[in-house]
DNA sequence: GTATCTGCAAAACATTTGCAATTCT
DNA sequence: AGAATTGCAAATGTTTTGCAGATAC
């Protein structure tokens, strides 16, 4: 299969072992572009991998999150969404229909591809390392 | 007390009848802007307040939230953390001291008082209604 | 005296951990 | 076989819920 072949080849590039239950969840998540939950990509693949537990997609995504190829994505306080795009780029959740959607951040600030859309809370998060503790 | 009859009046204002538990943590939000957990909250108005309860922090900031006087704020998946300034202003977390410093955020964009830090991750969240729910 | 508010105890979830079984090479 | 990966079951931690007692008006 190309496409699996491609995402084996990326997992390899970034010192990932690409097991079948990896390969799957990475595929998953690079094909569902909706920010899934832990619980989400769990009852989505069970059928394809009955054998597949919990355990596995937590440990599996925190690997990914450490070695740099997934992002979480915490828009909300009871749930920690991932997304496989790391590039720069907002988040817009919809209060009623639940979906997230991407928009674009430009470098000269935030320009927002939104206009149509009723924004209701804007948060920016930034993680670093501060002035005191760079010494 | 000139501040706490502040709080009072400006709980109610907002529709919050001030009691004593809940003009201690708004105080509490209000005087120590580290953008404090519940257990942070809790633990440091236990010796003031010793009947005091979680249930009681978790309830009055549930209610803060509600009525438009407290943020929730999301920079990381594993604590829920609150601030008693509702104005548009970003969040930066020290990976290495844990602190989060406020930054502002202007009209024209993301101008940031971040020079000197080193900055790793950038998160924006934008809550509201898509253009398929508006109508 | 009725509403509301508080707080204990239990329940509900999400996530992590320990460890044994399985798989891969 | 040896090392890494998987997955069950139990533990942990956080937040919610039900309800009874306390408090306020």
């Amino acid at each position: 299969m190309k496409k699996t072949n491609n995402i084996s080849e990326f997992l390899l590039e970034n010192n990932i072992k690409p097991s079948y239950q990896r390969l799957k969840i990475f595929e998953y998540l690079y094909v569902h572009k909706t920010h899934p939950t832990v619980d989400e990509i769990y009852k989505a693949l069970k059928g394809e991998i009955p054998t597949l537990s919990k355990t596995t997609v937590y440990n599996t995504l925190k690997l990914f999150v450490d070695k740099g190829v997934v992002i979480i994505i915490n828009i909300e306080d009871n749930e920690t969404r991932y997304d496989a795009d790391t590039s720069l780029h907002g988040h817009f959740k919809c209060e009623k229909c639940g979906n997230i959607y991407d928009f674009n951040v430009h470098d000269n600030g935030l320009t927002i591809d939104l206009k149509k859309f009723k924004i209701k809370e804007t948060h920016i998060y930034i993680k670093g390392i501060c002035e005191k503790c760079i010494n």
